[in-house]
DNA sequence: TAAAATTTTTAGGTTTGTCTAAATTTATTT
DNA sequence: AAATAAATTTAGACAAACCTAAAAATTTTA
């Protein structure tokens, strides 16, 4: 099927919803793609009569599996781009998403597979997403919550969960990105704030906000 | 300036039909873009609001130097990327124009920038045309068309005038691509069809409408 | 040079995706 | 269980990019 870059993006965004909520709501899909309700209305029974969305008035929606199938491959897209982005062009993690985001509309097959290829098939993205495989289907990554790695054990950051620029930015700056080694030295039960310890760092201290963000591999 | 995909699309096509005949007219321009003489009426208008084009009405119109700059920009992204696909992605010179179309309409600086030097600043695509530089300066190339390179002269094949997938494909055939060392046997007067000679090939005819469309550094 | 043919533009309409404002429906209070 | 509040949808508009059909300007031809 054949769809445009606003279809692509609402797909897109009700996939992401859905992982959270189960059933969607018209208000939270539109403040999540910055339009108006009323907008979301209209779009909703434009993906409905294409048959990609279960859509109740007044009640809520959600991808049917020809949607999520649609969705995976449109994150296929995104995501094997940002590793293109960082591993071949050199970007910085934090700066990938949004080129990615204008780069996953072109939807030549040829091309992803291509692409695929050439950065050696690889399973997660440079933010530790899962890429879906060609059929749609997410590599099972075992990660687990910062919080969940014991003391003083060394884990390897999987994946962090808040992808924005700010939450980017930070972890950059406290030299935490996918595939640190990290060890938590100390919880503060006062405030949940943790001291963690990374390679060739000096110990810091990282808010329960941020760590709960934060997940590791356990080795 | 921020531009739409079809903006771009349209300033793209007068670049290249003012390279032949300095005035450009609604009807070609409609046939180069596939739409009809109103459309391209429209998109005028608006070019010429955005100072993009020089348009009198019923006479014809130009890019100016701000539209030919703008055209120089998005062919540096088209020949980048041609580049890239055929070059790092592997796949055949004839298929990567339709790709590249999509591609060139991404427009992060950044994005470019850093393509550019992955790519190790080529300064032709894979159709030997050359590569706007970021400023939008054209490197020179010195070639010539196949029919002035005298007889039983090696020259290298440096790029083709008709691009089209037919071209292409024949091209393909008879194991004429970019960097082929080529030489002419003999011209036959009759029709000027050329008998020519490629490295690792048995001679073969080329007719006179396809040598045209040869080009070839005398070296 | 006047008539015919061609080219170009205008006028008015369509589709996609957006919006505001008003009307509905559902949820929450009191 | 009304009344109020919140969420959602409808109604009607708008801009972008396209279209067809008709009008206007230009060019060609007889």
């Amino acid at each position: 099927m054949n769809l445009s870059t606003s279809e692509e993006n609402y797909i897109k965004s009700i996939y992401h919803l859905q992982l959270v909520s189960n059933i969607v709501n018209t208000n939270s899909l539109a403040k999540e793609l910055n339009t108006k309700a009323a907008s979301v209305t209209d779009m909703l029974k434009k993906l409905k009569t294409k048959k990609l969305i279960q859509y109740e008035r007044y009640y809520g929606f959600k991808l049917n599996d020809k949607g999520i199938q649609t969705a995976l491959i449109i994150i296929r897209r995104h995501r094997l781009w940002e590793v293109f982005l960082v591993s071949k062009l050199g970007f910085d993690w934090d700066k990938v998403h949004i080129i990615a985001e204008d780069l996953e509309h072109v939807s030549s097959m040829e091309l992803i597979k291509k692409l695929d290829t050439y950065l050696g098939r690889p399973k997660i993205d440079p933010h530790g997403d899962p890429i879906p495989d060609v059929n749609g289907r997410l590599p099972v990554i075992k990660q687990m919550n910062l919080f969940k790695l014991p003391l003083k054990k060394t884990g390897v950051v999987s994946s962090v969960g808040n992808q924005s620029p700010q939450m980017l930015e930070m972890l950059k700056h406290y030299g935490i990105g996918i595939g640190s080694q990290i060890k938590i030295n100390k919880v503060f039960d006062f405030d949940k704030s943790i001291e963690i310890k990374l390679l060739k760092q000096p110990a810091c201290i990282i808010s329960e906000p941020v760590a709960k963000n934060i997940f590791v591999y356990d080795e």
